[in-house]
DNA sequence: CTGAAAGCGCTTACAG
DNA sequence: CTGAAAGCGCTTACAG
């Protein structure tokens, strides 16, 4: 069943059809009508590899996402896509692998998916750096700095990482904690903005800072700890780096969840031997017992504000890029002992 | 840049080209090589809607998830992979709704991408029954039974639920519990099947049946629960359902979560006051406080058998339909108390 | 082993 | 408002 036929049953040409299928305009409601009876008669749909490779241009949007498994990324998908149901708009989701090439990808579906944007959920700046000039659509980058990249179709949307992460210690401080551990992600832009945050605070605070206490991984070692179960990242940190430190800040929920996980099985109790905070505020970390302290970012301002920049840039393509930085909210769960 | 430039930088015929692409045997390895060099130097990508435009039968395989946020899929896909990339075949893995309708989807697949099998994380029978005699390709269903629905390119492979939720009850039973509550997912077919498991155990263990304490909910207050944070359904199941049993059969670990966190949130404890027991058996039940009691499905098993006989069947088209039954293991946890 | 040509199912100027 | 025709970028008989 393709065009042709529902041109031969509906008594005209198969333009009129094509025309009908994507409600143009100029189409007689008569004529109109008499197709969409055979099409919908026929439960007729349309080749989309013949109508994208002809296509010069589609309207809908595509909203890449990294990490199948991210739960933050989740939530702010259900939230665009209502955002777009309500905007009337087309959107197509493809799901990445955590360590794919999200900007190759997006080169790829500008040739032979022409959307009229593009939303990324997390991404790697490097990638961005080195071949984001070949896309010349309207893009918004979720979660992720994109300000100094200087791409005039690129906007971005993020939680102050920074700042929140200096908060959170903040707070560890204001319960009389002195002595902070940490592990964070190494291998994205996060990773150093809320350890650096961090340690802004303990300087603030006039505490000591004892570098040797902030552990690092990377992508390789979460694959692991997800996959294979294997937490040699978490032992070492617990063996080598926690020492007398009654507060670890973590990169984010994932990582503070497996970590409680550790300190358990070692026989710490948390928090009345160690303190835990995460960052993301996932709806999950509601669900740890004890609740994780954590920072909230705020996904329905995040989707939001970065729907309102890729709509906008769509219909006006010439408007200049937008970074926002949106607020969070630190949560004080229960994970966070009071040693005042 | 498309396959006409790289024949003409290369000195050769576009069928040539296609040829060395698609790694047809009958080429030479001078034009081979000399195609190639092309290639890599201008780093060209075929444009697939062509590619599958003009394509009769592809050689990779579908995977067709009902649900982005659940984590025994996940799982799956991870080891699916793994042993898709063993035996080195292609495969595109496609997220869908929970709501949405995977037949109607495979067909379209079928027509636009032309996989050699599909394999289905989850289904509904429902969608299968109505529109499944369209698809022609190998397929396996995962989790589901499918041996009743009579399509003999429809293999399946399943944990049995009915034994698994049997013995789930009869560890309970073990422990000393006596008065059973339950909730489960009543539009698939795998809540009724652990249902009527866990009644046949309290038949089994002459203890007394009282099935109002047995609540049921849908796709629709799943939905609610996850994306709205409506948990009607629970606070429903704690005021008129619960009374006074002493553990609660779960549907899947899922809602066992939540219903732990209702609990809690309503001073009970777990599992001093109500003991819990899910199902799935999802890498995160390890991470509850206390550690979730489940019932563990076997996904590597799940996984590797469905891809034998999706490959089997691949090889050997006319060969019968499979429905497999894989074992389980159940995990004590510490959500369950010991009342003797 | 290789190339010229037909054609996959659409969209879109172009002409009317 | 409508239709005939060109063409998107590939693959695949067919002929050599």
């Amino acid at each position: 069943m393709t065009i042709k036929d529902i041109a031969r049953l509906s008594g005209c040409g198969v333009a009129t059809v094509s025309r009908v299928l994507n409600n143009h305009p100029d189409v007689s409601r008569e004529t109109r009508r008499r197709v969409m009876a055979v099409v919908d008669e026929q439960g007729f749909q349309p080749n989309t590899n013949a109508k994208h490779l002809k296509q010069q241009a589609g309207s809908s949007i595509a909203i890449i996402v990294k990490g199948t498994q991210n739960m933050l990324f989740a939530d702010l998908v259900e939230r665009i896509q209502a955002l777009l149901r309500e905007a009337d708009r087309d959107a197509s989701v493809y799901y990445l692998d955590e360590d794919a090439d999200e900007v190759a990808y997006a080169l790829q579906l500008c040739r032979e998916r022409k959307p009229a944007g593009i939303m990324f959920l997390g991404g790697d700046r490097k990638q961005f750096r080195s071949q984001f000039q070949g896309i010349t659509i309207p893009c918004v980058l979720l979660t992720n700095i994109a300000g100094d990249l200087g791409f005039d179709n690129l906007s971005s949307v993020t939680t102050d990482d920074r700042e929140a992460s200096r908060q959170a210690v903040r707070f560890l401080a204001s319960r009389g904690h002195r002595e902070f551990a940490g592990i964070f992600k190494s291998d994205d832009a996060q990773g150093p903005q809320r350890y650096h945050g961090a340690l802004a605070a303990v300087r603030d605070e006039g505490l000591p800072i004892r570098d040797r206490r902030f552990a690092w991984y990377d992508s390789e070692d979460r694959r692991r700890l997800l996959e294979e179960k294997d937490g040699r990242v978490l032992t070492d940190f617990l063996q080598n780096r926690l020492g007398d430190a009654t507060a670890v800040i973590c990169y984010n929920d994932e990582i503070a969840f497996h970590l409680v996980q550790v300190l358990l099985a070692a026989g710490r109790r948390v928090p009345e031997d160690v303190s835990v905070v995460g960052y993301d505020g996932v709806p999950i970390s509601d669900y740890l017992v004890p609740r994780l302290a954590t920072v909230r970012q705020d996904t329905q301002l995040l989707a939001q504000r970065g729907m309102e920049l890729l709509l906008r840039s769509i219909r006006r393509p010439d408007s200049s890029p937008v970074h926002d930085v949106v607020s969070f909210r630190l949560i004080p769960g229960e994970s966070v002992a009071d040693l005042i």
